[in-house]
RNA sequence: UGCCUCGUAGCCAAGUGGUAAGGCAUCAGACUUUGACUCUGACAUUCCGCUGGUCCGAAUCCAGCCGAGGCAG
């Protein structure tokens, strides 16, 4: 009997994994992963539970330990906070710092999930590993979810096709719906749990509060891109991102404003009304390039988790870089993000966004 | 000092006698394993710079005061 162990995070997800998993006939055992401590990682500021007696991390290990009861399975837990503080929220740092976007969830998903715990679940005695994540692997391929709603792929784009062996997505077939269905006709304890949302083991923070936890504002001007007129202050580029509207601190405009830039050597933000041309781009670069299959001429590509799916063709292509361009404009293309590429149903890997163009030129008001 | 204009919620701004539009921002919620975006809801309960007056009734008319800006000097 081949022995799969589940990360088990204290979600209805990797309940049901874990119960389908048992279903089939494999041995079941579960991991708990805890890689964030809020005291140790002077996580104060902009933390809704700082003050509960219980933190999130610890409920949700007991959430976990109840489903594995149920389940009759037994489960693990291993702690890689520093590790990830190390490979991923250092890099979370260094990104912001650089006035980029990042999104620590896809290097979680390289350097913790699909690394160190699979090598810890491997030392269990493992063949295989397997998630809650919303997404199919066959022949070391890495395919969308049925539930198209759902799909998490975006987020696994960055892990290597090395990683991607004896990996199981038991919920690639299902949708959320059955999932919560078969959580209920089974009784799990997390069946009515909402979803958890927010960076990936930390949970939902006030963002710019967070951030202030680990780096020191650094206030400037806010520019219109279009009148090149100082029309407000901002509290530090770090707080914001491209596309964003609230919490900018402006008002009084007829229009709704966008971030559309920043200038990381002026310290300037720069924002455009309503619904701007310099919020769209026709191409970019990407760099820290991660395939996971031969991308062919065609192909369709996202920018961002639940952004819009366009296509786009690859203009250029060198070692860990790609230039890529899309007829149909798209909108927010933010520095940091991943474009995540697409054939049909197979994801074929991911770029980090650097330079954003259009009309042959580099958006001026963008930084790289 | 004289004359003129203006003073409405955090910001912008309708409303010129009949009992406070709208936009932005903000807050809450929905959505969401990245900071969005989007959507829904709340948002001047006697109040429209202040104090009086006229009127059945004023933010809207009148007087004075305070404050901002402009013209004249």
């Amino acid at each position: 009997m081949k022995k799969v162990i589940v990360g088990i995070s204290g979600g209805v997800d990797s309940a049901v994994a874990a119960l389908l998993l048992k279903k089939e006939g494999y041995e079941v055992e579960g991991l708990f992963m805890r890689n964030w401590d809020a005291m140790l990682n002077n996580d104060t500021l902009g933390n809704p539970n700082f003050n509960e007696n219980i933190c999130p991390q610890e409920q949700d290990y007991n959430d976990a330990l109840k489903t594995c009861e149920i389940l009759g399975i037994k489960l693990h837990r291993v702690d890689f906070i520093k590790e990830y503080w190390d490979y991923v929220f250092t890099y979370f740092l260094n990104e912001l710092k650089k006035g980029r976007t990042p999104n620590p969830d896809l290097l979680c998903n390289r350097f913790i999930k699909f690394d160190l715990f699979k090598k810890e679940a491997f030392k269990l005695g493992a063949d295989y590993i397997a998630t809650g994540h919303y997404a199919k692997v066959k022949d070391n391929t890495l395919y969308k979810a049925q539930d198209q709603n759902k799909d998490q792929t975006y987020f696994l784009a960055d892990i290597t096709k090395d990683e991607l062996t004896n990996v199981l997505f038991p919920l690639g077939e299902y949708t959320k719906p059955e999932v919560r269905k078969i959580a209920a006709e089974n009784h799990l304890n997390v069946a009515q749990k909402k979803d958890s949302t927010g960076i990936c083991f930390i949970g939902e923070r006030h963002y710019q509060e967070f951030i202030r936890n680990y780096l020191k504002p650094n206030p400037g001007d806010i520019v219109d891109v279009k009148t090149k007129k100082v029309i407000g202050r901002h509290t530090g580029l770090m707080n914001y991102t491209i596309g964003q509207r609230r919490n900018v601190g402006l008002s009084g405009h007829e229009e709704r404003h966008y971030v559309c830039g920043k200038n990381v050597k002026d310290n300037i933000l720069y924002v455009a009304f309503g619904n701007s041309d310099y919020l769209y781009s026709d191409a970019c670069t990407l760099d820290n390039i991660n395939l996971l299959g031969d991308l062919p001429s065609n192909l369709t590509a996202k920018f961002r988790y639940r952004g819009e799916e366009i296509p786009i063709t690859i203009t250029e292509i060198k070692d860990d870089y790609i230039k890529i361009s899309y007829p149909i404009l798209a909108k927010s293309v933010t520095p940091g993000q991943a474009c995540v590429f697409y054939d049909g149903d197979k994801c074929l890997g991911c770029g980090f966004i650097k330079d954003v163009y259009k009309n042959g030129e580099k958006l001026w008001y963008l930084c790289s």
